[in-house]
DNA sequence: CCTTTATAGTCCTTGATTGGAATATAACTG
DNA sequence: CAGTTATATTCCAATCAAGGACTATAAAGG
């Protein structure tokens, strides 16, 4: 049960840039706009939409903005995948069966002999 | 390393429902439309997008087109969180410590006093 | 064939998102 | 206080996604 926020937040590649980026540690606006190839003001938007996900926190350093990963919403994302793991896991067996049953994607029901 | 178009998939609430249905079993347009309180184009529509991002197939049976759940692209999506994983999963404490070095998100440097 | 049922596609309008450019703000520095 | 650095915000134009209404297609049935 992800907020809607997230997953429109995780929507944009940019904005997947600049999480995976702020895995590896914090990091200034400045540095994020320059290793995700944004400008300074379309950085800044991404950092707001990430902020107000929850996904990213920001604590004032002089000037400087250092932005940090949080990754409770990412949990929360897991979370939301845990019915759906057991399709491809456990029980992928069950799945390749109803999968199986399908003809084919175009055809029609009858057989094509 | 999720395809694009299946953050883009994802990113709509009435998708996210679909997929959720389909979850219980395959599923005509109709029923699909009905149980997520779509109109038919709308279904026919979104159901597009979830068949171009990989998460559905379809199958025809007579006049109907049975719906089925592909959980493929979402293992892929697991595998994308697998390096996030580990931030809220064994060094949580590592986190904790990261975050707690903040004195405040929105305060400036010298204390208040 | 004509009709009914089920679904897809088109056209149009509307609201949201994005990016760029320029400007504003805020904190440090001399 | 003036200047500089770092970041945020605003304005604008363009693109895009989504819904509604209508139409088109396709299969089945009489």
């Amino acid at each position: 049960m992800p907020d809607p926020a997230l997953w429109a937040a995780l929507a944009d590649p940019h904005r997947r840039a600049v999480i995976a980026l702020l895995r590896t540690g914090p990091h200034t606006v400045g540095e994020i706009a320059q290793e995700c190839e944004l400008s300074q003001p379309s950085a800044s938007k991404h950092l707001k939409v990430l902020r107000e996900a929850g996904l990213v926190r920001v604590r004032q350093e002089a000037q400087r903005r250092v932005h940090t990963l949080d990754p409770a919403p990412l949990a929360a994302l897991d979370d939301w995948l845990a019915p759906y793991r057991k399709l491809w896991g456990e029980s992928l067996d069950a799945l390749g069966r109803r999968l199986d049953a399908r003809p084919d994607t175009t055809e029609p029901t009858t057989p094509k002999d």
